[in-house]
DNA sequence: TTTCTGTTGATACCTGGTATCGTTTGGGTA
DNA sequence: TACCCAAACGATACCAGGTATCAACAGAAA
């Protein structure tokens, strides 16, 4: 779980202002743990209006310490990261649980397939689908 | 573009009716081209209620001749395609067209990080965004 | 032609997200 | 410490995407 500290760093580092309505939707999102929707946040902090639950979670999400993930039906997720590079996610179905990973090979492989169609590549989105760990031996066990 | 025989015919081959609905949102769709909005289908077949709409672009996804794409921003677009097999899509930022492509060797790659992790993966979702060969050629020549 | 089930459209509702606009406030400066 | 002003705020209205409900309708098989 990121600290709030790391947060609140990011945004002042950012030249933002670090607010009281900021301050509560950050100690809101780490309560709910490390994958929420935008409803749940705007639930888990009633004291912050909904539009700036909405604007601090972009702002969150430009100086990198907040992602979307994009569930396996479509909708949208959010998960709060350290991790501000570029990255990709891996998924459960099962607990809704999201982890964070890189790689590199991936990525090369992206942009000499995009060379090949003639097609200049400037980002690419990855998303994981499956079981985690956990889910698995819970499976098992039964 | 997609025939709209094969639309109808993939409709007929799952088991559901080819009603003049359905009939009426294909030719509409095919009508706006390579890649459109949930909006615009429902504003291309005005006279298919909305929820209508809904149902049989669900329908098409589920008989795999209609696909999702997360664009950019996050937002949904659609795209008929004849490829029922998985695959992905190479997004031009510029134009928004839409191109398939399919990798075994990224699939591969990925189950076997997925392997890794001790995670059991059942699907994935990759977006590639960039500036398409015709717009590329496009900015270059201004 | 009847019948039955799948399908439809209207409607209401939910979620995610943005735009507007008058008010408040953080934090640098006098 | 008080002042000031841009940044941030909240309420609100609005938009798009999507689902749930339910009474009415229509393919297609008997």
């Amino acid at each position: 779980m990121v600290s709030a500290q790391t947060l609140e760093r990011r945004i002042a580092d950012s030249g933002r202002r670090l607010t009281e309505p900021r301050r509560q939707l950050i100690e809101a999102m780490r309560n709910l743990g490390d994958h929420f929707t935008a409803d749940q946040a705007v639930q888990a902090a009633p004291s912050v209006g909904r539009a700036t639950v909405f604007r601090t979670m972009r702002l969150l999400q430009d100086v990198g310490v907040l992602c979307q993930v994009v569930l396996d039906n479509g909708a949208i997720g959010y998960r709060l990261t350290a991790n501000a590079r570029h990255h990709h996610h891996l998924i459960c179905s099962q607990c809704g649980a999201t982890d964070d990973f890189a790689s590199g090979g991936i990525e090369d492989q992206l942009a000499e397939l995009g060379r090949q169609c003639g097609f200049d590549m400037h980002g690419h989105r990855l998303e994981i689908y499956g079981v985690c760990a956990a889910c698995n031996t819970e499976l098992d066990r039964r």
